[in-house]
DNA sequence: CTGGGGATCGAG
DNA sequence: TCGATCCCCAGG
């Protein structure tokens, strides 16, 4: 079980969302240990993309985060009960990001279930918000470094081999970075998330 | 100080 | 299709 460095995510950043793909997302809490593959990411591209919340260089309180180097989390609070987790890339100088979508449960399953309240497999991790409450990841695990042993760190996978590209999900339609081909997942899991927003 | 919006989810 | 729900931030 090797952890992910800070190496791998201080790349190209629709590269590292594709890389992630396959590699697993490990939570310990205590004693318990929560681990779920990835297998849906979307890539935000900082200053360019009028979808990124660090779209030219908007710095709050919110998104400082996201300006820390490539390896650290970036998890906010959205439509008044909802986490999303992302792990930052790049330099400093590039407030970048990539979307945690969904993951396949693995182990500690029992324990997802009981935060998550729901029981059916799929119901766990098939979206950002669903697997943050599944994996009891809060504000407190904002800008957290994920490249070590901890509360929170990816370690590697194995090669996924049929993986599909699409455009993002969510977001305001009117943006043309909204099509912008950035979301990546694995071909036929069933625990990708449903998207509503289907566009074209 | 205040009001509006949000990278979602789930019920109906 | 729509309502829940609340933190954060921009604007006054």
């Amino acid at each position: 079980m090797e952890i992910l460095k800070s190496r791998f995510f201080k790349k190209n950043t629709a590269l590292v969302a594709e890389k992630l793909l396959g590699c697993y997302l490990v939570r310990q809490i205590g004693n318990q240990k929560l681990i779920g593959r990835i297998v849906e990411t979307e890539a935000y591209l900082g200053v360019k993309d009028s979808c990124c919340h660090s779209f030219q260089n908007h710095f709050t309180d919110k998104t400082k985060a996201m300006y820390l180097e490539g390896g650290f989390s970036y998890v906010y609070f959205t439509y008044g009960m909802h986490y999303c987790l992302n792990v930052v890339t790049g330099d400093k100088t590039q407030p970048e990001a990539v979307l945690i979508r969904a993951l396949e449960p693995i182990e500690g399953i029992s324990k997802m279930k009981k935060y998550r309240k729901k029981q059916n497999l799929k119901d766990l991790c098939s979206g950002p918000g669903k697997l943050c409450q599944a994996f009891s990841i809060t504000k407190k695990l904002n800008a957290k470094k994920l490249t070590k042993k901890g509360e929170l760190f990816i370690t590697k996978g194995r090669a996924v081999k049929d993986k599909e590209l699409d455009s993002r999900v969510g977001l305001p339609l009117h943006k043309d970075s909204a099509y912008w081909f950035l979301r990546f997942y694995i071909k036929n899991n069933p625990h990708v998330s449903v998207r509503k927003n289907q566009i074209c």
